[in-house]
DNA sequence: TTGATATCTGAGCAAGTATGCATATGTCAA
DNA sequence: TTGACATATGCATACTTGCTCAGATATCAA
């Protein structure tokens, strides 16, 4: 495999705003606080004061988490009183959340005379 | 569903080094520039010079972003001579990057009243 | 050996990011 | 209204990150 041209390559990667989409799922997903958030959310809605304490984490910094995790259109909030309820609002992050949590627990795929 | 407790979620939480090496990985795939590289390694190997003219970096550049991508075992290097080869090592990532890619695609999932 | 080519690496900088603190907003009970 | 509670937000700060620049290492040809 490799007919490409250099040329022919080039105009087959990912540009623009859909490569800027694409990293920037990711980068959601790149910090352990994030994960733990969604993965908490993945049992089902909960408050913010008591994900930042599942999560371990303050409520300010949970705050602040929720909201760029809001912005994204990740999680849902559905208001009652003065709680907030979050919820996940992107099942398809869950998936990849799952395929590489189940990536991440492979021992070590395979490791010949690499190196 | 929500008959877990606080405890009860807690403990359920990805912790310690799978934590890490979710977020790691996620980590590796949040940045354009090396969803481009790999994107391009989906094509078949190529060696750095080639790789930095198709993803419009310095070679520099190169250099440094695949000793990450290596370090992190998600490609692997064949030396030839004074070049280097590059490939993917770790075909999970392109399911990621391709799952990804869709979602970002997407229109818009859904939309409603959200907000 | 000398020079050209291909890749790698360390230092430093500019831009981005997660968090704490203080404070603001909003809701409820008394 | 007053005070307590739940959440949100602006700012400052410590940390991280991707890049460039300069120079190192390695291979090949003459």
């Amino acid at each position: 495999m490799q007919p490409d041209t250099l040329n022919d390559l080039r105009g087959k990667l990912l540009t623009g705003p859909a490569l800027g989409a694409v990293a920037e799922i990711f980068g959601l997903l790149a910090d352990p606080t994030r994960v733990r958030i969604l993965d908490a959310l993945s049992h089902g809605e909960r408050c913010v004061g008591d994900l930042a304490a599942v999560v371990v984490i303050s409520e300010s910094a949970m705050s602040h988490q929720l909201r760029l995790l809001r912005t994204a259109r990740l999680v849902r909030v559905r208001r009652d009183g003065r709680q907030a309820f979050y919820a996940l609002d992107d099942h398809h992050v869950i998936g990849l959340l799952r395929d590489a949590r189940k990536h991440a627990e492979e021992p070590t795929p395979k490791r010949q005379g690499t190196r």
